[in-house]
DNA sequence: TAAGTTGTAACTACCATAGTTACAACTTTT
DNA sequence: AAAAGTTGTAACTATGGTAGTTACAACTTA
């Protein structure tokens, strides 16, 4: 079981509207190439991500956009917006606990705070971090990258 | 996307094994009864809780019991057992970013850190909670039913 | 009008979860 | 030793979600 790569495949395509955007058009087959990933899955990304008010795309001219400042976009924000957990929360729980038995009757009730608590762990983390980080320490990296290839 | 209910399941069964295996032999078709899970999935989760080194069972006679004291089983031990993420961890990551792409080439780096943080974050949240703090409020609940039954 | 792009539907392939059936191996009881 | 009950496991099915693919209408710009 795994957080789907819909999840790493959005917070690499806003990086890359972020740092191109400026001077070229950043089309759904520019982030395919960039991602390795399928065009029409990122275009549903940004489907995704336009429907929670991250990006802004345009038919026929093409080219996305952020909606948002950088340092407004948390982790967070693009993990709900691009990995749907509806209102199941993180955990599944086994759905017919015998309510004849004690402990299937009760398991629900004692288990439902913990799971919650740990959901939120999670997301707390997530939401500390944001998009403005991720933009910075790999804008760090290009240019480190650079001075390299340079020498 | 959400983590298997092999982990509820589990929880469930190893509270009842502790609750009831002294007065009778908690066998995978009592559990399958509990817990509504088919007793064969009751059999492979109880296999890994045995992996584990978190239950014993006995084949032929039957029944299942702990090995160690219910306040050294976390939820993590129990969600490490069943819910096996191999060594991908919980965030799956998109196979081929481009190298070509500064940011494809870097974006691996710069998330790998803080998806182990979120991870962490969920997984020290699990090693909180143990199994003695579980079985502890259900048999405070079921001990509430029983009062509100007698009245 | 032509070229390039988005948005979306429809379909496929694949994999994991969970259920099911079946049965050998084992333990205990009689 | 036979019978009854149980575990461990293999093999198969059903289901659902992820991701890839093809196709095309709607749209924008040159």
């Amino acid at each position: 079981m795994q957080i789907t790569s819909r999840f790493t495949v959005a917070v690499h395509i806003l990086t890359c509207i972020e740092i191109f955007s400026e001077k070229m058009r950043v089309t759904s087959e520019f982030l395919a190439g960039s991602t390795g990933v399928n065009a029409v899955i990122i275009r549903n990304v940004l489907g995704l991500l336009r429907t929670a008010g991250i990006v802004e795309t345009r038919q026929g001219s093409g080219g996305a956009h952020l909606v948002r400042p950088l340092g407004e976009i948390s982790l967070y924000d693009i993990y709900v917006a691009v990995d749907s957990l509806d209102d199941n929360g993180l955990f599944r729980f086994h759905e017919n606990p015998n309510a004849q038995c004690p402990v299937g009757r009760n398991i629900h009730k004692v288990m439902d705070r913990r799971l919650a608590a740990a959901q939120q762990a999670l997301e707390n983390e997530l939401r500390s971090m944001t998009l403005a980080d991720v933009v910075a320490e790999t804008r760090a990296i290009i240019c480190e990258d650079d001075k390299g290839h340079a020498t």
